[in-house]
DNA sequence: TCACAAGATTGGAACGTTACAGCTTTTGGC
DNA sequence: GCCAAAAGCTGTAACGTTCCAATCTTGTGA
């Protein structure tokens, strides 16, 4: 008998339980599961056992022989970014509400790190996915697609699974409806590349018609990659510099997100333009920090949380079958918060 | 034969693919997993078949009987903390890069959820555990220690995993030591209760070291729960605001972390106090937004990608079996940034 | 032409569970 | 006491892989 010298102490399994306690390895499965059509006594026992033992159900065999698991993949675009953050903390505890655990991959918006990302997840057999950013990659729509998995899109969007998210062509609206009530004719819509997606498509195309239906022309659209460290942006932005400086008197911007909002508030503060009086800023998403009296962001908040809990409600009723038949679109309400980046606009006396 | 009418079409397994292509489920693995010996005629036909049926191997199945999963735990305070967001971003990446899936819980700094969300990563059989914050709870580390799974604890402390984070106690020196010869003579040491850990209470030592060292008199101790939103932190809060007006006569506060220290700046800005006029604010991470203009934030900056980098990649040398022994430290440099909240104290001409 | 090595391919035994049918034992009504 | 029903318990066959020893092909040099 050569004993190896390092040798790996195994988990305990469902069998040496049962040994220990002196009983099938069916009567321990029902005492782990809590089934019932067991003996108080024997219930007692195997619980000893598996405390003694320090006995752990192996998920892994579990799933395989139930052919499904209890994770959800959370598909998210910049798990640093506020909003995705709190999201991802919200998705997170109602998933494990329902009893399912998360499995979060980070796209960075990058199509690539999407599809290996949503790749990996069904590898692992995950039973649904929470999209919390979508690229539209028609290679990842082919994969999940493929494999049948039950999907919700949360705050984006797509037409192959359900959607759960704010009105965001009417935050569009409200947004630039509120610049336009306080005067501004000339809107600058603003996104950042990385997180361009149908959400954004569709804020824009509100924007654009807020200021058609005011009988204004249509907003320019900025495209702008803040650096990841807000510390960084500078003044060397020459595109960006236009819209403070350009032919064309931008008076207000209408960010995308946030985060967009904030980063462009800093070039403002570095450049030294004043927010609000030479330019008004709206962001979207209300983020915590866009509430702090230092920043006061106006902004369209979404009801994170709600939003969260729907969605999760809605793949766990997919995966349970309490569901059926094609997508479906729940929209939840979206709301115009002013504070101070935003102002009446003094008109020239010209 | 009845056919089940909602037939669940079932992922195609290894075999379909191996009767698809006309070999051995074997060839199709060792395709499957790029091994040598299979010649390139077959290598290509069992490639097709995998495409045309969009097979996708069950990680499950194979991790059973590997008896080893890629998957990583990474254990985290609070996902929407700046500080906590950034790292799981890292962590994530340099994961993905080693070949390991990252799967979070969230702790809240609760220990039972914490104790929840171990005993999940356990049951998962994760190879390994990030901690990014742990609360000391002997439940889990017994839990931890029975399954033999590698850890380590990423700027969080512990004495039984590894270790990688800044010299806390030193920041804290740096920290005080700035305010000191800033003329502060009074200074507070206010922390998160959700958050207090091993790394919270270094840095609390190095503060009253420090003082103590310019003979002055030890730190006053303030723990303050801040709403989670910062639009919610109001003037109510007697303990905080005798910080500002008790007969200790404080003029600075060192905040354990940067959540904490842009929480009390705004409590500060709505009940009238001027930062850094009358009161200094040092905070502790260097969060993005502390670099805001408008926040400007004097703070010990954490170098928080190379500690997801280090953490990484010392639990997977663990796992890969590439280090033994017993548990190391490894201290990364801290740094302090001045910015606008902290200032010269101007000395009463009493 | 043959033996033999190297290369290519295969089948079966795990891995740790759950599901389910079947087997005991106990219970209770008459 | 007896019998049926209920309750408690068990054994076996999956689940989809990997691992490994065994077998089947080639090709090569004598």
């Amino acid at each position: 008998m050569i004993e190896s010298p390092s040798a790996e102490r195994r988990h305990p399994t469902i069998l040496d339980v049962a040994s220990h306690a002196g009983v099938s390895k069916s009567t321990v499965s029902n005492v782990v599961r809590g089934l019932p059509g067991v003996s108080e006594s024997t219930r007692r026992r195997v619980r000893t056992a598996i405390d003694q033992l320090g006995y752990r159900p192996n998920v892994l065999a579990r799933q395989l022989v139930q052919r499904r698991t209890s994770i959800l993949g959370v598909v998210v675009g910049d798990l640093a970014n506020p909003f995705f953050a709190e999201m991802a903390k919200s998705v997170e505890r109602h998933a494990a509400a329902r009893g399912y655990t998360a499995m979060f991959c980070n796209t960075e918006g990058e199509s690539e790190s999407e599809l290996a990302g949503v790749e990996t997840l069904l590898q692992h057999r995950v039973a649904g996915i929470v999209f919390l950013a979508f690229s539209g990659d028609a290679r990842t729509k082919q994969a999940v697609l493929q494999h049948q998995v039950p999907v919700v899109f949360v705050s984006c969007g797509a037409d192959w699974g359900d959607v759960v998210s704010v009105d965001d062509s009417r935050g569009g609206r409200l947004g630039t409806t509120h610049l336009v009530e306080s005067g501004h004719r000339r809107v600058a819509y603003l996104s950042i590349p990385e997180l361009e997606d149908q959400s954004d498509h569709a804020r824009w195309e509100g924007c654009r018609e807020a200021l058609n239906d005011a009988g204004l022309g249509a907003p320019t659209h900025i495209s702008w990659s803040p650096p990841a460290e807000y510390a960084r942006v500078d003044g060397l932005d020459r595109p960006l510099l236009e819209v403070f400086t350009g032919p064309d008197r931008t008076t207000a911007v209408f960010a995308s997100n946030d985060v967009a909002a904030i980063a462009l508030q800093e070039f403002a503060d570095r450049v030294g333009y004043r927010v609000p009086e030479d330019i008004s800023i709206v962001g979207f998403d209300d983020v915590p920090m866009a509430g702090l009296a230092r920043i006061g962001l106006t902004t369209l908040a979404q009801p994170r949380d709600e939003l969260a809990r729907l969605g999760i409600a809605g793949v766990a009723d997919r995966i349970e079958r309490k569901v059926k038949g094609p997508p479906r679109t729940t929209l939840v309400k979206v709301n115009l918060v002013t504070r101070r980046s935003t102002a009446r606009l003094e008109t020239d006396p010209s």
